[in-house]
DNA sequence: CAACATTAGATAGCTATACTATCCAACGCA
DNA sequence: TGCGTTGGATAGTATAGCTATCTAATGTTG
């Protein structure tokens, strides 16, 4: 298809998807003369798998690049591609230091594993600290709710990945990772909603 | 305690306090003479808060404004204050349309309330409509475990506002809307890593 | 009490992000 | 043949979120 055609069905305008093109994040159209390029679906997908990352999931294209990065050239294991997949969400936290104290007690509590180099670490570290800071509870009766939940979630979302292919085991782990969680919130806040307007039920 | 103390135990440099004084997001101190403006601990609180909305949460401003204001001046009823202050958190949606299709089929099945003029309602559409364009399952049967884990984790967070007076209750609904969402999230991506690591368990 | 630092308040400047717009030569199409 | 479209390059724009500078007044310290 033609980049005007791209752009269409995509809902991205030209310029930017030219703008997308030269910031590496999308490949080229092949050359079929000197001002013609064809596109195919693999552009399509990519286009709406952009859109989703900086629209829905509102990240910076530097980290939409990091996590287009990921898919396209998985390289080692899967837990450390898990790891740089969760450094390009927020909450973003600096390098990563040995200690975490906030962290390292909730995770010990709910009997998680302790990793200080792996960045949900400092990401739970800092949303514990903002959390205090804005004087709301963070005992231990509060995070096993959370982590009970968290832990039933993330069983069921990794059975799927059994019969996976690893190139489709890591798209379906870095993608996953960034698209549930909207979701997950939404009906969060949904279900809040529903008890407070129909609490009977 | 003066501007450079409140600028030293918040960890936000003079020039931004300043500048979120400007901006009305932070109180003017009380001024003392003409050099001199007395800060307190509502100050210090109230800067934290920015913090945490800003740094952790990655809040724009603008947005943390509109935050602010519901906890200064709770107007409405607890379920219109709640629809706000979900506004206020991504994703971002323009105005609300009166049709929201995959939401309206999926809070159907998950028996939750449609009410199109609720945010989260959007956010839902939203967030479902980038799954599918990224190619992933957003089928009744996913949707069930996150409607599930999510309406007991909501059950439970809503627990305690029955003891609390009407601006205490719009505080923790207001913030803890904002700033339980990323423990929670933190922890779905530390189970994650933990089954990973030690699928035993 | 002199000298130096600090402050409030105002204004201007800066940096990064994420696009948009313009331009040109080379096509494609009617 | 002529008008619109394209690729590719370059330049410009809009917004957010600070940061720096300035002035006059005022603390503060040796």
């Amino acid at each position: 298809m033609k980049i005007s055609e791209l752009s269409e069905r995509s809902g991205v305008p030209v310029a930017t998807v030219k703008f997308y093109i030269r910031e590496g994040m999308l490949p080229r159209g092949e050359a079929v003369s000197a001002t013609r390029a064809e596109y195919d679906d693999d552009h399509l997908a990519r286009l709406r798998v952009i859109a989703a990352l900086t629209d829905v999931r509102g990240l910076p294209l530097a980290r939409v690049r990091d996590i287009l990065a990921l898919i396209d050239a998985p390289a080692g294991d899967p837990v450390e591609i898990l790891g740089r997949a969760v450094g390009a969400l927020p909450p973003y936290v600096g390098g990563t230091r040995d200690n975490y104290p906030l962290a390292r007690a909730a995770i010990a509590h709910l009997g998680l594993t302790y990793d200080p180099g792996f960045t949900a670490v400092a990401q739970l570290d800092e949303a514990l600290r903002a959390l205090e800071a804005a004087g709301l509870d963070a005992s231990p009766a509060v995070l096993r709710r959370y982590g009970e939940a968290m832990r039933q979630v993330a069983a069921e979302e990794l059975a799927p990945m059994a019969g996976m292919r690893l190139d489709e085991a890591v798209t379906y782990a870095v993608l996953g990772t960034a698209l549930y969680e909207p979701v997950m919130l939404a009906l969060r806040r949904l279900a809040h909603h529903h008890l407070l307007v129909d609490p009977a039920v």
